[in-house]
DNA sequence: ATGAACAAGATTGTCAACAAAATAATTGTT
DNA sequence: AACAATTATTTTGTTGACAATCTTGTTCAT
């Protein structure tokens, strides 16, 4: 065995000077190409710039984003975790259907998991938090009908002001992962009038919140959300966008 | 852009007789090498085989393992995403710390997905499902109080049979992934005493299930893990099995 | 024509050698 | 003897070549 043993965590190399100044070291670090073409494919698939059952090809996407096969096949390799793409041994990896079906259970996965975060988060949310909450909402009422774009953006920082005072990091970790899909469907449901009725609900949660109605306030955001999505799901079905099946596997 | 155009999946290669009868191929089939050293390195670090911040060295695993270094780099990636490996570039990895804070966040998340993946099941169950549920819980009745092995199998059952009838794949998964984690500390749960208390509880639940009770289902489904995960919490305070951190990251 | 055998091309899976970084051991200086 | 600098060793990260497999295109007998 080596002599690193148990705690003793051997400091920084002792002798060594920085040596270089500035320029950090000669390889490109391929911590952050890892991240690079990850997050390029994530865009590139929900934007539906590659549509679902598209073939990617370890070699294409190399030379795209100009890292190297074997840094593509573990982003192919990660995104397959995610469920964005499909993988099948010797056959290679194609973009992931996306069927109505998959994205119901996805929203019924969030408002489960919101709501249970707003519960914990009535006993841990402080008056900063509320006056933030506060804030929000009074700037999503003074909103005007055409800004989707704003909108959208204060709904998210208002989830994600209670989802983070939940006190669990374990849960924090799985509302991030699953909206990362979610949102970006979300804007869909930005439909003129749908707002206002978000704002309202908005205001409920904020009111149950404030009152330590824990029960009442996991209900409430379970409800919102998954009225919100019967919503997208309605627009869905009579205005399917390329790459979402009926249903699907 | 290539062949393989829209739907039409070209089935299996047209001409090829089965030349080889048995021996499938030359290649020991890596997909396979690879859930071999998963596997056991989940056993190894969950039986506490290899403790907390022990160094994991990729040529040690690859000859213990009997598989090629970049079988193991890949396990390691892999469990470093389930969490049970920490991992820092140029530094190797270690067997990641569990605390008893995290310990609390997985159980807490486990009641959260059953308790809710209880209320979904209350509208698919079947007749057979109830069925198998009773059968189950009348073997549990009438175990001794030592068989806690087998116990521990029924339970598991019982807790199954509910879970995988919730009708959502993505929730399904969820509980698979985490209970990976929190079946292995479940064994101390088994405490005598602590069984019958068990099987009063789910005989309850049942009873919920059984006429609909949605909300109190749930309700109990969550509060029953709780209160088993505060039992566990409670004995590992008292009796720290080695690798357990009162208080880390 | 139809469809099976065969060959050619493309793509994925794996491995071994090499480069970069970190850690440990050694040497030299005060 | 204590500390800094250097060298050596170990370990990780990456690239490129090669093998296994699948896909496609062609040929040939029926």
């Amino acid at each position: 065995m080596l002599g690193l043993t148990g705690a003793g965590r051997a400091g920084p190399a002792p002798g060594r000077i920085a040596a270089m100044p500035a320029t950090r070291s000669k390889r490109p670090l391929a911590r952050e190409e890892l991240q690079k073409i990850l997050k390029g494919l994530r865009y590139e698939i929900y934007s539906g710039l590659r549509l679902p059952r598209e073939r990617l090809v370890e070699t294409e996407l190399a030379e795209a984003y100009a890292v190297s096969r074997m840094m593509a096949r573990q982003a192919l390799n990660q995104l397959t975790q995610e469920g964005l793409v499909h993988q099948e041994p010797y056959r290679g990896a194609l973009v992931a259907e996306i069927s109505l079906p998959k994205i119901c259970e996805k929203y019924q996965v969030a408002a489960m998991l919101e709501g249970y975060a707003a519960k914990l988060a009535t006993k841990r949310l402080t008056p900063d938090d509320f006056q933030a909450l506060a804030e929000n909402l009074e700037q999503q009422r003074q909103l005007q009908v055409q800004d989707i774009q704003q909108w959208q953006e204060f709904n998210r920082q208002f989830h994600r002001i209670i989802n983070y005072r939940c006190g669990n990091a374990q849960l924090i970790q799985m509302i991030r992962e699953n909206s990362r899909f979610t949102s970006y469907w979300f804007i869909v449901l930005s439909a003129p009038g749908r707002i206002t009725a978000n704002v309202r609900e908005h205001q409920k949660i904020l009111q149950a919140l404030r009152q330590k109605e824990t029960e009442q306030a996991r209900d409430m955001v379970e409800k919102h959300i998954l009225e919100a999505s019967e919503y997208l799901i309605e627009f869905l079905k009579k205005n399917i966008p390329v790459g979402v099946w009926r249903n699907g596997p």
